[in-house]
DNA sequence: GGAAATAAGCTTTTT
DNA sequence: GCTTATTTCC
């Protein structure tokens, strides 16, 4: 009970307190920051380089804003991941308080329109305790209405179709939209794909009618919300007097549009980002967006932050002279005022393998001298298929490590299981869930039975679950055992449904895992994968613990609604635990911004790796890739590493490889090429012929010629045999091979190529072999050996 | 309904 | 080569 002027002269000495700390912090800032973090009126575009403290300047302009006075309810900050949001909120409380920073809009474009989506949900006709698709769920309703629409899934591969419906969400073009554009019509017809927009309305449909959006839905939902409800757009611009935006460079037209209508009275919008590092636009993020800023809002001020407090001067100016190949950039300058520190090294190894020992053993080594903590050491590559042989190698040297990516914890099946009954517990018309579940554990509700149920929903437009439960009355043809286990299917969910606002979301789910038999099926039996998935059970449980007696504060006890709203947006960065922290950290680059280490390995460092195939024809996209390596090089401190392999498992075979070209795109003064390139060491160990390298054969086009790479049970000396005389077997790329060309095939032996067709890399090349006949083979797949152009 | 055999896809990145 | 999904067979 506080009387108004006890109210005011605590608001006043708080205001007083937060001011002199923000003198305190400007201090703490050099003129740029300082200058980003002052001028907090109109539109603002920072461009920050890699290391320059841009999440400094993010935490303390929002701390700033405190200050003078903008209520946090005000603020509406965008982040990448939730994790940064988690952790520049726990930095601003630090600053300011903590309970003005809980009160702020902090979070992922994801989490945050999530929540207003759930909030103003009836406007869209949505349940507000609507359902997120994630990928998987999104693929098998596509891999669904694939098959209802009698389509070969062959042609048209779920995993692809999503993609185009994904990208088409990201441009807010609609089902109606997309299937009336002539020119998707025609891009879909060359590619042998004309129906995919039948396959997107029947797909918007049913999750529609699931009460489900997806993660591309929840930003094109926005977009309608905000375009069909002016007066609700117009309560969140209101509402939203401060916006701050991170990572600008990768965001997409959705999320640029969102900023865009509700910044369109006051421009307060702060974005944050650097155009050298936009590595997303393979799932729709406009590098354009950093880029136009500047039309979008004529009067704005721009702030660089061009001084590198990170990194040594020897691996900023590296990472300069390789981006400065890119065309389109925002003209900067990065320095450093560090040290010079050492020459980043290149590792050159023979095989995959012997680069997992290369760097475990520097990592070894340079631990032990410069007693250096394991947390202090990153292993940075392309992509995930690369992360065992690392796991491996380290293992090997007890290092303990760390790897980020792959199959995430929420994507385990069993995590899966247990979220579907929760899923379909909250929102009975999640089909999805309900597929999944309905005879997990089994329980006698075999797919025909299902295929009915679901046949008769579908053809009524009615949510699976509902038909299940009137199934009866419907009089749907199930026999009558079937029925009797589907009503007690029903009544378990039903019963469970009953009780979600009588229990709190932790027993809820302790109760599900016991009466569904989930439990019962997982102790059936010890197989390691069982107990696996049993303590993975018990992980998710004490996770939904630690949600609800975190969350419990406010209205009474956490329900599962609460506990469900987020989950499908969690990763698992989101639940680090205390005992990962000193580990050596595996992970891909793109997973990797953001964060920094003393000492970074890049790896797999070969043409067709990374840069990668998929991306080395097209300008615009090697500049992606290009800008993925700056992203890698910077992320090191104090010592970075380059390495490549001459040879490397790819599709199961042996694949030669020449060095990237990024290697040698890096002005060469900074760069400590291996010793038996500079030519006075002999060849390592595993039996190359002696020669003298010298840069020059380094970047050959033409792989070097070497022994095939020793492997277990394969480790002949002699070549593999399996081609005649004692060369090893090594394969043509794929764009040499022309029609009337003399070929080699490791099984079929030699034969002509009597005709080609498609493009790379999805080049069919029909051969007639001497001893095999006629095949048709993907040349991506086949390896073929040239061994006369005639 | 479940285990075992077979096929398919994968290797570009993920909120 | 490896993992996952699908089919087959009991």
């Amino acid at each position: 009970m506080k009387n108004n002027n006890e109210v005011a002269y605590i608001k006043l000495v708080f205001l007083e307190q937060n001011f002199l700390k923000v003198i305190d912090f400007l201090k703490e800032l050099n003129e740029v920051q300082s200058d980003a973090v002052t001028n907090y009126q109109g539109p603002s575009l920072v461009i920050a380089g890699a290391g320059s403290g841009k999440t400094r300047v993010l935490t303390y302009r929002i701390a700033y804003l405190l200050a003078q006075g903008v209520p946090a309810r005000n603020i509406l900050s965008l982040t990448f991941t939730n994790k940064a949001a988690k952790e520049m909120k726990e930095r601003i409380g630090s600053l300011v308080g903590e309970s003005s920073a809980r009160s702020l809009w902090m979070g992922t474009f994801h989490s945050i329109f999530a929540k207003i989506l759930r909030f103003e949900a009836s406007s869209l006709g949505y349940p507000s305790s609507f359902t997120i698709y994630d990928t998987q769920d999104s693929r098998n309703l596509i891999k669904t209405i694939i098959k209802d629409l009698k389509l070969d899934d062959s042609v048209y591969k779920p995993a692809d179709v999503h993609s185009r419906i994904s990208s088409a969400k990201n441009e807010l073009i609609t089902p109606h939209a997309y299937y009336n554009d002539p020119v998707i019509a025609e891009r879909n017809r060359n590619s042998r794909v004309p129906l995919v927009g039948e396959i997107y309305k029947m797909y918007a449909i049913r999750a529609y009618k699931a009460g489900a959006m997806d993660f591309d839905d929840l930003l094109l939902n926005t977009n309608i919300l905000f375009r069909d409800f002016p007066e609700i757009l117009a309560k969140y611009q209101k509402s939203f007097g401060y916006i701050l935006v991170d990572e600008y460079q990768d965001t997409n037209y959705a999320q640029y549009l969102i900023i865009k209508k509700l910044a369109q009275h006051h421009h307060n919008v702060t974005v944050v980002g650097d155009d050298a590092q936009s590595i997303y636009s393979f799932r729709g993020a406009k590098i354009e967006n950093i880029l136009n800023f500047r039309n979008d809002y004529p009067n704005y001020k721009l702030f660089k932050l061009e001084q590198n407090y990170r990194s040594t001067q020897t691996i900023v100016n590296a990472a300069n002279s390789i981006i400065a190949r890119n065309q389109k950039q925002i003209q900067k300058q990065v320095w450093s005022s560090n040290t010079m520190g050492d020459k980043i090294q290149v590792f050159r190894s023979g095989t995959d393998i012997e680069e997992g020992f290369a760097v475990a053993n520097s990592i070894h080594e340079i631990k032990y001298s410069e007693r250096l903590k394991n947390s202090e050491f990153a292993i940075l590559y392309r992509t995930n298929a690369q992360s065992r042989i690392f796991e491996e190698s380290l293992r090997k040297r007890n290092i303990p490590y760390k790897v980020y990516g792959g199959l995430s914890f929420y994507q385990r099946k069993e995590i899966k299981d247990l979220l579907g009954y929760l899923r379909l517990i909250v929102n009975p018309r999640d089909d999805e869930a309900f597929k999944r579940i309905v005879n997990y554990p089994a329980r006698g509700i075999g797919d025909t039975t299902v295929a009915k149920i679901e046949a008769f929903a579908n053809a009524n437009n009615k949510p699976v679950f509902e038909v299940a439960c009137n199934a009866p009355a419907l009089g749907l043809d199930i026999n009558k055992g079937t029925m009797g286990k589907l009503m007690q299917f029903v009544s378990l969910i039903h019963e469970f449904a009953g009780k979600i606002d009588k229990l709190d979301a932790y027993d809820m789910a302790y109760q599900v895992t016991t009466m569904s038999g989930i439990l019962k099926d997982l102790q059936a039996d010890k197989t390691p994968e069982n107990v696996s998935r049993y303590e993975n059970i018990q992980e998710l449980l004490n996770g939904i613990k630690d949600f609800t007696s975190n969350n419990s504060t406010e209205n009474g006890p956490v329900n599962l609604v609460h506990y469900l709203e987020n989950v499908s947006l969690l990763t698992d960065a989101d639940n680090e635990k205390d005992e990962d922290n000193d580990k050596v950290t595996i992970m891909t680059i793109h997973s990797s911004k953001g964060l920094e280490f003393g000492v970074v390995y890049i790896v797999g460092l070969e043409e067709g790796l990374f840069p990668s195939t998929m991306t080395m024809v097209d300008q615009r996209e090697l500049e992606e890739e290009r800008r993925l390596f700056y992203v890698a090089l910077t992320r090191a401190k104090i010592r970075a590493f380059l390495s490549f392999a001459h040879s490397r498992y790819k599709w199961g075979t042996p694949t030669n490889c020449t060095p990237s070209r990024f290697i040698q795109e890096i002005d060469p003064a900074y760069l400590d090429l291996p010793r038996e390139i500079r030519g006075n060491e002999p060849a390592p160990s595993f039996g190359e012929p002696k020669r003298k390298f010298n840069e020059q054969t380094l970047f050959d086009k033409v792989p070097v010629k070497i022994i095939p790479p020793k492997r277990p049970f394969n480790g002949g000396t002699n070549g593999s045999g399996s081609t005649p005389g004692s060369q090893p077997f090594v394969a043509d790329d794929p764009s040499k091979i022309q029609v009337g060309m003399q070929v080699f095939h490791e099984r079929f032996g030699p034969g002509k190529v009597i005709h080609l067709e498609g493009t790379l890399p999805d080049l069919k090349a029909t051969v007639f072999f001497t001893d095999a006949g006629q095949k048709s083979l993907l040349l991506k797949f086949a390896r073929l050996k040239i061994i006369s152009t005639s």
